[in-house]
DNA sequence: AGGGCTTGTCATCAAATTGTAATAGTGGGT
DNA sequence: ACCCACTATTACAATTTGATGACAAGCCCT
């Protein structure tokens, strides 16, 4: 279970983009078009962080915050207003009526994840993922563990991190450059070869236990994780 | 094959976003804030799509365009323009310079990726992720596979783009420079006859799978997959 | 400060791929 | 049957690409 976040924003196309981005940032999303529609969503499910239209149509995003930092239940949900650029000035104000951060639009995603990552450190303590499971492997996220049957396999932070995204993403070729987009976060400068270093580490770490052939070279276009046997 | 996509916009946010979105949807991007930066990008790569931002700082997006749809070496990469609400009337201005389609900002992921998906099946199918199917044979962009029935044929990564383009253009014979154009990419000098050793490479590869005269010969014109046996 | 890990980078080795040239083969027209 | 243009096939050397082991810098914890 990964940090749920309502996204209360009136423009569609605005929302389904916000809501995009955080998905692939592997956080949950809810969305609401306006503060109504809001209001009935927390009425049953109590998301981790809210990201907040200023403009709503009815009740604006600010009323709305302010009306959550006053109810006893909704009062700890952190923030975040979504201004358009020349309401800047209004910042003081956002902040004023009890939200923690605020992002101008447009933001770049990197921008928003970054916002919200240092929000939620601070606030909620980090949620639960999924297991998962293939070729014999079985990998648990909230416990950092992987295991072959009963036997555990010991693996250094950046192989995990690997084999949770490939376990995630089997069958698929993904070159070096996605990879270091996908694992190590975008915009890094790290050299593609160091990919194949921590593939053969990753190789390395599970050969002694019998489930070999899963990480597969593709050569001239990169690697895939399959249970299927490569040809050759 | 993944498609690689130039995305041309000045503000850095808005760029960004487009940008991430497109690398989750599993394209490869190149990123330019003018037609400077543009135009230097394009001299040593092609990529199979552009979107240009309507505005652009110096030469506008438009003009642009119109300059891409001169030069023969462009000419045939599709443009998407990017404009912003209220510029709709610009619209038809915006197709007569050339473009292939239009989104209006803001916009949902899911518009974008679906005028990309479109676009991209009509002019540039073995850019496309899908997987195709003929004679017998199955090849899947995605993993890298090509298989018949349950058994993998392993192919190298020039055997395998050529008979991509070959299974996503059937029935049309290609000249051996048209084929060097579109498989191994525009501008490229290489003799003529290298592709028949591709071709010889390619069937040879496939014999021992019983899928023969797929790849055809057309004596003075070049080569051609069909499923119909050739005349002879 | 020191020890144990982790991580990115390199240098090197092995293997696969690729373009070219040389040679053999084909088909079709005369 | 013969020739010519065109294609098929083979061999090969250069180049590319991936695997691997070593190493130093950075971190965290004590």
């Amino acid at each position: 279970m990964t940090a749920k976040i309502l996204v209360v924003e009136d423009e569609s196309a605005v929302r389904e983009m916000i809501s995009f981005v955080l998905k692939q940032s592997d956080y949950d999303t809810l969305e609401a078009e306006d503060a109504e529609e809001a209001r009935s969503l927390l009425a049953d499910e109590t998301p981790d962080l809210v990201l907040m239209d200023w403009m709503l149509p009815g009740i604006s995003g600010v009323e709305f915050t302010r009306e959550l930092k006053h109810d006893a239940v909704t009062r700890d949900i952190p923030v975040i207003m979504l201004t358009a650029r020349g309401e800047e000035d209004d910042k003081v104000r956002g902040l004023e009526c009890g939200a923690e951060d605020y992002v101008t639009k447009p933001f770049s995603p990197r921008e928003l994840t970054a916002r919200i990552k240092v929000i939620l450190r601070r606030v909620a303590p980090h949620a639960t993922e999924e297991k998962v499971e293939a070729g014999g492997l079985e990998l648990d996220p909230t416990s950092f563990r992987v295991s072959v049957g009963a036997k555990e396999v010991d693996l250094g932070p950046t192989e995990f991190r690997l084999l949770h995204f490939f376990m995630t993403h089997r069958d698929k070729v993904y070159s070096r450059s996605r990879l270091l987009d996908r694992v190590w976060g975008a915009n890094v400068f790290i050299e593609e070869r160091t990919v194949d270093v921590h593939i053969r580490r990753l190789r390395k770490a599970l050969e002694p236990y019998g489930v070999e052939g899963l990480v597969q070279t593709v050569r001239g276009a990169g690697y895939r994780f399959s249970e299927r046997q490569a040809a050759r």
